[in-house]
DNA sequence: AAAAAAG
């Protein structure tokens, strides 16, 4: 099993490689003589057929390639055997005493060799496998071997601020704080020099410690390190660059990134002057990003390697994966304290790992009003202390919620997508995602906060079935097993307080009681991802929310230009009016859908569908599609206005492309 | 109005 997916796992090898590894005394032989172990076969191609290979699933030259050399790389298994590879004492020696490592990870030992012989990389293996070690080895490595009086400590008095030679960039400032202090680790022992440039803190403050003590290797985020190259008095500079590193290398090849990146590259020698190494890591390397990749690298000198094999996902088997389908949005909340709930108690059973939880929500002003509703409705039946974390908090904040999280035994972290990515949080037994991720990477980065190194953990989904899906296909293929045992999930909003499931009541009354400006705040940004398909059915379960829900007047009031501007031009249920929370824009309505809009919202909002299906799952489910779907569907909004028009318009729809679709629903697991 | 990232 090992061989083949090592067979599958793309690799090439070029012929500059060769002489650089014998000139550094890295014996090829020596690994057969070391270990029985299977070797990576390695193939060289030339990098036309790079494509191909990707996709051919096999590592085996065909007649066009032209192979230069047959060589079987050694893969170390273990530290202590790194420096009989070049790799200096005291960095191993950080490794395996100061952080307690023995064995290298499956990611570092098949990046290490090529690594350091300065090969680019792109490498993509699974969360929590120790990409960061991976990369941060050959980058510290490659400024001992250029200059060998970094060897030992004292030598960090001849560092300067002008002479960075390695440059690490991180999509996030918590991200670059964790990878800088694993870095301080690493180099504990030697002459080498970290620094970090991020975001929200003082840059003179930066600025003067690194004009004091030198840097050599800076972690930064992409502004913050624009910012100082930029500055012609910041001192920052890196004539001798020797190494650059993108970690989260798709996220930051991606659009937001994209232009702050050329611009800093812009201002770092120019490779043709002063070559250096690039090495993109990554959890999730779509196959659009690819190409942006192949910018970075040198075109003549680069490895992609995966330790994932092809088909499969970049999920953990050990991580269960759970969904919660919820009849609406008003519902999604009682669900995710039911399972919070819920699971603070399994974590009493014995053997249990103790309850620590991220919960990712959404945006930042659901972080905050789902952390206020904990903090006012559960905190102190379930005992366990919350925290939250999201951009919009200062960075004093931030960094305190993500250093006390780090330390908690027990705890929640209610958070934005700031720490979606790399953060390595120690223990975490959940991942619970509320509504629809942004999107199947961000899903998995999210789930892989659990199960890391040795680690076991859960995932849970929590979904209104108005973003079901958009989730089905966006997250085709990852085995995701639905729930029912979630009582909220199901539960009507529109019945009496008296009838109505008591953890449904408690979220609601808290809900009630927050500062309407933050329901507000939460509602419009629910609206944030909605397309033409499913505008309407959010209005309309958002409404039931606030209405059946939390039994206020209406929804908050939204601004006709910002309704275009959302796409919901056509929609129906919208407050144009001037109180934050009226009953509805009638007018409004009336003049888009006609005078049915009453009747219809009344049948309904108003509970009294008696043949509406208990268990959304159920009437999802690619079987029963069909009469339990009507049934399902019949509580939303004014549909039977605009009405039948835009129902049938949906089931056309899916009847076009009808069989296409169910197949890739009979792929996906919910 | 929508994660993040410069001030």
């Amino acid at each position: 099993m090992f061989r083949q997916s090592l067979k599958r796992c793309a690799h090439l090898r070029v012929a500059t490689a060769a002489p650089l590894l014998a000139r550094q005394n890295l014996s090829l032989l020596t690994s057969t003589t070391r270990s029985s172990r299977p070797t990576l076969q390695t193939t060289t191609i030339k990098l036309s057929n790079l494509f191909v290979r990707w996709h051919s699933e096999t590592a085996e030259a065909s007649a066009s390639e032209q192979p230069i050399e047959d060589v079987a790389p050694s893969h170390p298994t273990r530290f202590d055997e790194l420096p009989a590879l070049g790799v200096h004492p005291n960095l191993v020696k950080s490794i395996t005493h100061g952080m307690g490592y023995e064995a290298l990870s499956d990611v570092q030992s098949k990046t290490i060799v090529p690594a350091l012989n300065g090969t680019d990389l792109v490498a993509q293996a699974k969360t929590g496998t120790g990409k960061t070690l991976g990369f941060l080895v050959p980058v510290l490595q490659r400024m001992l071997q250029e200059d060998p009086s970094l060897g030992t400590r004292n030598a960090r008095y001849n560092a300067r601020a002008d002479d960075i030679r390695g440059i690490v960039l991180s999509p996030t400032r918590e991200l670059a704080e964790q990878i800088a202090a694993e870095a301080e680790k690493l180099v504990a022992g030697t002459g080498l020099v970290v620094q970090r440039a991020v975001g929200g803190t003082q840059k003179s403050r930066m600025l003067e410690k690194t004009r004091r003590q030198g840097c050599h290797l800076l972690v930064a985020t992409p502004g913050r390190l624009n910012d100082l190259l930029e500055d012609p008095r910041s001192g920052i500079r890196a004539p001798n660059l020797a190494a650059i590193v993108l970690d989260e290398a798709d996220r930051m090849l991606d659009v937001g990134f994209r232009g702050e990146l050329e611009e800093i590259v812009n201002k770092l020698p120019d490779v043709r002057e002063k070559p250096r190494q690039t090495l993109l890591f990554s959890a999730t390397i779509p196959k659009d990003v690819i190409q942006l990749a192949r910018q970075w690298v040198r075109a003549d000198n680069f490895d992609f390697i995966q330790t994932i094999s092809q088909g499969d996902t970049p999920t953990h088997e050990k991580v269960q994966q759970h969904i919660v389908p919820c009849r609406s949005w008003g519902n999604v909340l009682p669900a995710l304290f039911e399972v919070i709930g819920k699971e603070v108690e399994s974590a009493q059973q014995p053997g249990a790992m103790p309850f620590k939880a991220m919960v990712f929500l959404p945006s930042v002003a659901l972080v905050d009003l789902v952390s206020e509703t904990y903090h006012d409705g559960f905190r102190s039946t379930c005992g366990v202390p919350a925290l939250m974390i999201h951009s919009k908090l200062s960075q004093a904040q931030r960094s305190k919620a993500s250093d006390k999280f780090r330390t908690m035994k027990s705890g929640i972290l209610f958070s934005s997508d700031v720490t979606a990515r790399g953060m390595d949080f120690p223990n975490v037994s959940h991942v619970i995602q509320v509504g629809a991720p942004p999107d199947r990477e961000q899903y998995i980065h999210r789930l892989g906060r659990t199960g890391r190194q040795d680690k076991t953990g859960q995932g849970w989904l929590i979904l209104s079935e108005v973003d079901i899906p958009i989730c089905r296909s966006e997250l085709r293929g990852l085995p995701i097993v639905p729930n029912r045992e979630i009582e909220s999930a199901a539960a009507e909003l529109a019945t009496d307080p008296a009838e109505r499931l008591q953890i449904v009541n408690t979220t609601m009354d808290v809900l009630k009681g927050v500062p309407k400006s933050s329901l507000g705040a939460a509602y419009m940004s629910l609206f944030a991802r909605v397309n033409r398909s499913n505008a309407q059915d959010r209005v309309n379960e958002l409404r039931e929310w606030f209405v059946d829900g939390m039994g206020l007047e209406g929804t908050p009031r939204m601004a006709s230009n910002l309704a275009q501007k959302l796409g919901l031009g056509k929609v129906t249920g919208l407050n144009f009016g001037n109180d934050d929370f009226g009953s509805g824009n009638r007018d409004g309505d009336r003049r888009r859908s006609g005078s049915r809009f009453g009747r219809d919202d009344d049948r309904s909002f108003g509970g009294r569908d008696s043949h509406r299906s208990r268990d959304p799952f159920a009437s999802l489910s690619s079987e029963s599609r069909g009469g339990g779907d009507r049934a399902y569907k019949s509580y939303r909004g004014d549909r039977g206005d605009r009405g039948d028009r835009s129902y049938r318009g949906d089931r056309g729809d899916r009847g076009d492309r009808g069989d296409r679709k169910r197949d890739r629903y009979q792929e996906t697991s919910f």
